[in-house]
DNA sequence: GTCTATACCACGATAGAC
DNA sequence: GTCTATCGTGGTATAGAC
């Protein structure tokens, strides 16, 4: 499955062949069939994983509670990043492939990628309670650039080079502080 | 062209085929040979003119000068999503099918999209240069922070609900203000 | 649980008639 | 400039031996 992700992430559904796959790891592609019924129900398989992953990260920065709103919302980021990079490729393949499944696929796994992004809007939502957050943002516009940055990062940010809490802590602060200089007109 | 353009927009480069495009046209896939010498010629050929769309527009909203800094980054924000959502799908193109287009495609593209990228990195630094800009803020991951959220709106913004210049304002407000409530810490 | 063998289909691309 | 016809390849998936 490590393998098969790997190809969904940079081949694509259409560009990914259950032969190369069984090559890649010694096998024929006949056999690939005694453990999943289709490539489908194998993509299913690989982005559900991707989704728990995610859930798992956000429980963990969740738990982790703390008073201040811009330390949260950097170690819920911290903790998106981490499953893109630290967690093998199921939960990048969402970024990347998910767009091109196919529709039975979906379908399927649109419902528990929808109830993420759910705890992401909720999380925001409660940030704006507290008056951390400006009142006048749109909370949906604000998760979706928030999720833009953190899953296109995917497509350059090399993470040999350069520190995850770091990385983390930047793009939070831009998010949160914005980019105009001096006192806010 | 159009038609080939859309196909490779909603279902990349692997899943879209040459006989489903000459169908759509009332042609037989031989006949396409007559126009272009491959699927990656093809291909190509829409990217480059996707990127001639983007330039275009960079250039008007250049040539609008304005010596507000955030209206003048508003202006070049519109112009690059009315060459997403206002000239066909062959800018949107290069959002969704760049990533798993063959090497030899990406490698003749990347040199013509590395150009446009450089134009808004400028623009950024032109903006720092004026003081409009945080000193600190790192010019290339702030493109790329912008860039996410413009060219990922493809995938959930509605243009038909939404008007493009009220879009266009709302994000580099994000951009550049940020979501934090009240003043700067 | 993996193999061989294969069915069946769709793909990109070419050749040559019209 | 489009057609018909076809070649060769590689795709998903299945059947049955081991």
């Amino acid at each position: 499955m490590d393998v098969a992700a790997a190809s969904f992430l940079s081949c694509g559904y259409e560009g990914t062949s259950l032969r190369h796959i069984a090559d890649s790891v010694g096998m024929k592609a006949g056999s690939l069939y005694y453990h999943f019924a289709s490539k489908d129900e194998l993509l299913t398989h690989i982005l559900r994983r991707g989704i728990d992953v995610m859930n798992a990260a956000f429980d963990e920065a969740a738990s982790a509670a703390t008073a201040d709103s811009a330390a949260l919302l950097t170690g819920h980021v911290r903790a998106h990043l981490a499953a893109l990079y630290e967690n093998g490729p199921y939960t990048a393949v969402h970024v990347t492939t998910f767009r091109t499944a196919p529709e039975t696929v979906r379908r399927e796994i649109v419902i528990i990628r929808d109830a993420y992004e759910a705890r992401w809007t909720a999380l925001l939502g409660s940030l704006r309670a507290v008056g951390a957050l400006s009142a006048d943002v749109d909370l949906h516009l604000a998760r979706l650039a928030l999720f833009a940055v953190m899953n296109s990062s995917v497509e350059w940010f090399d993470q040999t080079r350069g520190n995850l809490d770091d990385f983390a802590a930047v793009i939070t602060r831009q998010f949160w502080h914005g980019v105009a200089a001096g006192p806010r007109s």
